[in-house]
DNA sequence: CCTATGCATTGATGTACATCAAGAAATGAC
DNA sequence: GTCATTTCTTGATGTACATCAATGCATAGG
């Protein structure tokens, strides 16, 4: 756990980057975000005071975000394998925070037809197992909108 | 830890009640969902075997989420205070998980407006330290349409 | 078997928000 | 201070998706 000084504006955490840490802001402010293929910026989290922000990947994986400090901050750092060693069980509630980190992104900025491809690259199995309306309602359009979706991609084919 | 068989359509959990569980999926399929006001359904998450299904909120706080069995299933049901005891300082990680839960119902059931009025409530000091266009990127919109959505709640009041 | 209920598809129309463009206001650099 | 840059606003237009309505298909129950 090492104390830092970040001016406001300083890039923390870069978007691929393998070893990501975790941020435990002492004062100031940091942001987390990704950046999408057209180049939007979707912030996916704000850290004041006493927040932890952190990409909630697995360690050694290439991470999604990137953290930088909106005000000038103080910040506490870790390696995620330092928690780790802490408390081992972690790794199960890292992983599904990781599921809805995507979710959250996903909703941001993918239109129906990509939430539709991801979610069938995620759970291919589900789609044969639930009426159509209910992954819709998962994806958040309407049934309507996802048959569309549907009919659309199998004539690409 | 109690194993229960649920057929297909049973409901496990209601929005609402107090004392949520855990449900980790034997064999079969659960589903979380939550009706907005307009009596919209949202699916917040399958859970298929092996999954751990629950409503992410505190111990003894009304949760969110309906549960119920897609499929005919078997199921594990845990008390989150048994699995609290185990691990107490799962309770930070807990309510992180909350947070990004209300971030999702918020961004498959809102409209610009509602998101930015829940945004200032949840954090009321953020909006003015940083620039809107963040805000706006937070919120999964475009700046111009913050703008107009502030402008139109100024005028009502 | 027949009927009722739920599901999926298709078309017509509506709407919330995005995009594009321009100008005004605030902020920062020097 | 002045100029440049970023931020915010406002208007005009476009578009992805929602909504509404009708129809065809399953599936389940008696």
């Amino acid at each position: 756990m090492k104390k830092i000084n970040a001016k406001k504006g300083t890039l923390l955490q870069q978007k691929g980057e393998i070893s990501s840490k975790v941020y435990l802001v002492e004062n100031g402010l940091l942001r987390s975000y990704t950046i999408d293929e057209k180049g939007k910026e979707h912030i996916y989290m704000f850290g004041p005071e006493n927040w932890l922000v952190a990409d909630n990947c697995e360690p050694n994986t290439p991470c999604q975000l990137f953290i930088d400090a909106v005000e000038d901050s103080i910040i506490n750092v870790a390696t995620k394998e330092e928690l780790l060693k802490e408390d081992p069980d972690l790794n199960a509630l890292l992983r599904r925070l990781e599921t809805m980190q995507n979710r959250i992104i996903m909703l941001m900025s993918s239109n129906a037809k990509e939430r539709y491809e991801h979610f069938v690259k995620t759970y291919p199995n589900i789609t044969q197992r639930v009426p159509l309306k209910m992954v819709a309602s998962y994806l958040g359009i309407t049934p309507e909108a996802l048959s569309r979706v549907r009919h659309e991609l199998s004539q690409k084919k």
